[in-house]
DNA sequence: TATGAATGAGGCTTCATTCAT
DNA sequence: AATGAATGAAGCCTCATTCAT
């Protein structure tokens, strides 16, 4: 309610053209979001700063996102759904188990190794409680899945008697990616700490053997050729 | 006004009692910073919410850390002496070597387990490239003094023939560490994602069971008694 | 939560001598936000205007009252404070019921006319379905009081036969409200309605013989005196 | 394309069928942002919320309407017009002139708080001071002639000796407005300072017998059977 | 006649910080 | 050693409006 003063706002009148791109001016910002929420954090981020380096304006952001929290989901969403869809790409059925195994745990050591911003996000989403993560269907969907792959080659490592038997495929997935994970997550405290740049090409290759080594020596029998 | 001797302001007359006890107030504001800290990270936490939940004003925190970055650095050094000073309480020269490093790393699960906060401060520190901790001296003496346990633990058992060689404390840290704060740093978004909680105690169980026994897997050799 | 770039905001650094009077500031900001108010509405009034109008900062405003609701609460409390404390200093102990009942009319009529703000901070109350008087225990308190005035009138009117009986209390007061408010409330319109200034002195005089005359008839007897 | 003609786009083929009924959007229109404004006020009421709750869109409020001040405009145009046409169907001419005025006051009373926008949007409107009212010739000539009614019964009054000489019939028409009027307007105010529902059945009640009275009164001869 | 995309200007609020006492 | 008042800069978000189609 109110009396307020008449002021004349709004409308365009700059002579810049405009796209008219809605799907592409979407995309144009949540690639930059992306990017800032990844690199600064939810509360970190700042919104001016996202809409500046955007094709758009601050206004399209809540045109197209509603409010930060919004640009900050679907940012989310964006980072593992990238992902999955990378992760998609491996293929391992036509290799033998033991194989296959090194074949999924060297891919995703360095997947994750190279998508930094992801490992950031799921870093940052922990951070908040996974509270965003949680009104997500679209991520929880995504990822069920994930437990397919490795469920499979175990599966069948075990039938063909060079797995053991008795660990459960969450768990497997759960202590592959702890793995993988915190290599690139802390590689900065660890870093600094000791003085050594773990992210460096040899660390990181010595770093990647004994990942590899540690899973397979976790689900390999005895026997089952090698283990290294 | 006697010189050189304090001044009790607000004495028996007045209502308020005034601390005027230096070393408390710093150190309650630092308590408080560091759940605020934890909680919320850097950007997301506020001066004035440390302020109302503290027992000192807003302006005190200025004259004992000089700015927010100053308190957060102080925060981290102290999550980190926090933890490190509870480590220093676990002894296992009396233990033989295999015995030694099981005990190792149920430790490190538990007690990162039981230090939230310090997992949360850590994944922080790491979100800010680590800058925070670079600039502090007394992080890294802490730390560097946490590889000498395991290396010990390790060459004993490489002198005692129950490790395999060729393994880099280091190295061995870093997978342990891996694997130990993945389970705190990553359980909001795992549980969320796979609805399953992995915090419960039987999750925790298992997953503290296939931690050790990766590790005790991936350093003992094969005769060595077993590696469960 | 996040990894914010590093921006030094705040501090003052101007010349200009600040005040440090805290009730001053507060009672500053808060008459001229009465206005602003008043004149524009809840939503049409400008924290922006509002801050600049006074001696202070629109900072201080969010300092002392929290927000723009919370802002407006008190220039509404403040509002029926100030009319309430003039009808205070109205006297009719002394007069016969007839007159005391004729000056109390007098009096409101009068002390509406001359609060104009008042009358139109209750409006635009109202638009709101006095959401936020309904918050302020201040406002019942200042109220409640305000029937005895009249009640007592009317009752020593009712004892010495000169008014009838079987009116309530309330009911009178509400009649007396209605013919003095919509005095000032609807004068806009219906001025431009009927294209005469309801406002000028002859209508007013007129308006104001006609209300008084109008109560006396409802309540007193035939034979009292007269009534006019 | 037949000039003329207009071209039915979105045919059978399509899913969707558009009204394409100008005369039948602009009512729309005009109906929610009359609630809208009604109900918010001016600077409250929101483009997009009428848009929203319109079977059309934004772009048509500014394509039939212009801009906000204009479909306030005819929002208040369309409350004036609606209330004065029901006011149209009081018809007194064949009774007495008392009967007359108490079937005047008593339908004003009823339907004032039957119309409970209408009021809301006069108050409104005299929060703007009446600046857009002003500009509207529609709603003055609507008006004018309100004043008829009452100017009618009350000669028929005065000439058949049950009414006293004296009064205006503007002035009377004030009367009744603002006792009736204030009923409406400022029970929220009322109702919340004294703790009683004004709008209860029987409180409501009373009050309309109480402006019957008070009205009757005001205007008949002491011995015109009552003024009850 | 109608639509969805786009816009600039400004609105409210919050933040870390510092001054006067 | 401690406090409450004060501050500027910036943060997020919303509004009426218009363009391209």
């Amino acid at each position: 309610m109110d009396a307020g003063k008449k002021v004349r706002r709004g409308g365009p009148d700059s002579g810049v053209t405009r796209p008219q791109d809605p799907e592409g001016t979407r995309r144009d910002i949540l690639e930059i979001a992306s990017e800032e929420f990844a690199l600064n954090g939810l509360s970190g981020a700042r919104i001016d700063e996202i809409a500046a380096r955007t094709r758009s304006s601050k206004r399209m952001i809540y045109y197209y996102f509603g409010d930060k929290e919004g640009l900050y989901l679907r940012a989310l969403e964006n980072a593992y759904r990238r992902v999955r869809e990378g992760e998609a790409k491996l293929d391992t059925d036509g290799l033998p188990p033991l194989e296959a195994l090194r074949r999924l745990v060297e891919f995703t050591f360095d997947h994750h190794h190279q998508h930094e911003e992801f490992i950031r996000m799921v870093m940052i989403e922990n951070i908040h409680h996974g509270q965003y993560l949680e009104r997500s269907d679209v991520i929880r969907s995504l990822n069920v899945t994930a437990i397919d792959h490795i469920a499979r080659i175990y599966e069948r490592g075990v039938a063909s008697g060079v797995f053991r038997a008795g660990i459960e495929a969450i768990d497997l997935h759960w202590q592959v990616s702890a793995l993988c994970f915190f290599n690139v997550s802390n590689r900065a405290t660890f870093s600094k700490i000791f003085g050594r740049d773990m992210g460096a090409a040899d660390e990181l290759a010595k770093l990647r053997r004994n990942t590899i080594d540690m899973v397979l020596r976790f689900v390999a029998l005895p026997g089952a050729a090698d283990g290294k």
